[in-house]
DNA sequence: TATGAATGAGAGTTCATTCAT
DNA sequence: GATGAATGAACTCTCATTCAT
């Protein structure tokens, strides 16, 4: 089931019985098409995410989508699963050049609550809302995000803060994304500022 | 509300543009049914809600659903409509017996974080991004609650308080109705209740 | 299940849970395909016969006749079993206008040894070595045709002979619905005729 | 056996017309396969036996069933000729081990209704009725067997009787192999022998 | 000689929708 | 006002086949 774990075949269930399926055949292509996916899915919605609309975006054959990754749920599960790394991998990139924690945690929020990361992140957590391994996946990721905010903060009670945080993010993006004029990105950069500093005890203006 | 009030014809939107549409034919089934397509909506999303379903949980005929709603999406957004003026509606019944501002705040988080609200709003938000009319009525509506919000802030800058709680309510409301062990119903209770406090330049415990 | 039953609903299990499927609704239309759909089964075989040759074997479109039947392998189930019945019902028919057992049986022989009927009766012998349901009803038909054999042997012991004559009838007739040019239709019946005055312990030539 | 004596190339008739296609590369591995295969094509049915099947049976791949076989089909009817050419060596096996005629008659019976080889037979039989080649080939096995069984008939008109014993192990392993409580095995045995008493105008209990 | 990657054709099935009543 | 019959469109999936190695 680990479409993106290590190579060799996977056993998947199909109508006649059990079939084997191979994995991580082409993983150049394969990543290729996931992050393209990822886009699609962002868009369209996963449920509305049909492998038509993935073939037309990647130029990739139907056939060979099903080749790659199974049935079209396997392609979701595995686009969430693959988005997901790439945001941890993207934000470790970033912080490594970051020092200033209010600068860390700025660029964790940024990236969180972009448009995209934010719109998969929705779909994920609709998917893992019906599907046990989707959501343990998802609870696990929550789990680390806390983990890479509570890391950067500096006074008060940095996990409880974390939870916080990252409920701020989430929710300051959903107007955001939506484009609500009432909450655009600078506003909510604004709005999470203040609440950071207060939640932490400081000044408001940090 | 729309769908719902007022004789006559209603103009809705079709596959094939503009047609008219008889409303308030039985206007009391019609809501009973709104209501259970609700909680068939919130669990299973909404682009996966079929008129099947919808026709299996209320045992009303798929043709009759048509005759009540027109098209697919048209009973999707009267299923939307209906649950977000429900939801003023009951808030507003509980906050009338209410009195401290926070109890009422925590009347409105609790019922804006509960399972089925959050689904629904979810699924609204995510339709919305996709459809302009909805789109109206979720800015709307998110207006509404920041206003209702703001008008039990007694302390500090009440619209930018709201902004913040209004996020904190819904970014908490994501690992509550996901499950999540870290953050439950009664934690979150605990982390809105402290993060207002200091939101508000109280102390902790309010 | 039993699609040839009374009217009302059958519930058939689908991809997404369990939904009302209508049944019998008008079985006139039903019938006329059943008929048709039998000559494509025997000609095609029963595992190629594909909704599409069906269609146009009858004119009625592909939706239809999963409306009809449900899935493929309802509606070849429909087949046996409509074929089955029209069996009894046409020797049946054919059996009351005649009064020498000879006669009698060699009409039984005749008609289950036509082409249309032996290739029905092998493509449901072979459904029926996969699919239990199937073989119920097999068994029970060959026990029905044993026992209309047996109650027209005057000689000898009438069920152990019927059991010889049905192997013999089934077996005759499988060179010569193949086109086997050393048991054609006429050898078949002297040769049926000749076995089964020696079972009977009369005058080869009766 | 055509299939599998001789070197150098074979033609077969491809889905494009005739093309050459290479034999006996590793014939043993080649026999191997088809022995299984015709256990998958006995226990499935010819019509759904895929390549998919035969590989998951044997262990060998796909497109090494291709390189052996060239089409689906080709494989089918690779695999009829090979079960036929085996039976007829395994019963002469044994017929050279058996003196009396009965038993020799006996032995051919049980070969010919035994599960596997009435199975095959009988997708060979439906096969023929589509493939001109393969019903010569059915045709020719078939006068074999009662050639082979009429020489083993020592009183009354071998070649007359012989069709009739032949008719009636088809007939008689039919419901055998489908499990008819009414005709077991031991019952076939004793139908059999009590008709080829009678057929040869001997006392019933030979 | 043998095999994995990739792909096109075709099938079953679901489902919204139209029409007649 | 309400509903069952019928149907076309769209989608997923299976599978044989081709190609390159």
């Amino acid at each position: 089931m680990l479409g993106l774990a290590g190579g060799g075949v996977r056993i998947v269930a199909g109508a006649a019985g059990w079939q084997t399926c191979p994995v991580r055949r082409s993983a150049a292509k394969r990543v290729e098409v996931l992050a393209v996916a990822g886009e699609v899915v962002a868009a369209r919605g996963a449920d509305a995410t049909r492998f038509t609309d993935v073939s037309a975006a990647t130029g990739v054959g139907v056939s060979t989508l099903q080749y790659y990754f199974g049935t079209r749920e396997d392609m979701l599960i595995a686009v969430f699963r693959h988005a997901a790394e790439r945001d941890f991998e993207l934000v470790g990139e970033r912080l490594a050049t970051l020092e200033d924690p209010w600068e860390r945690l700025l660029a964790i929020a940024t990236h969180l609550g972009s448009d995209l990361t934010w719109r998969l992140w929705v779909e994920s957590w609709r998917w893992a809302s019906r599907d046990p391994e989707v959501r343990a996946d998802v609870l696990r990721d929550y789990t680390r995000w806390r983990e890479l905010i509570a890391a950067n903060i500096t006074a008060g009670d940095p996990v409880r803060v974390a939870r916080q945080v990252l409920a701020l993010i989430d929710g300051l993006a959903l107007p955001v994304v939506l484009g609500d004029p009432a909450v655009d990105r600078a506003a909510a950069g604004d709005l999470l500022e203040d609440a950071l500093a207060r939640l932490l005890g400081r000044a408001p203006s940090l």
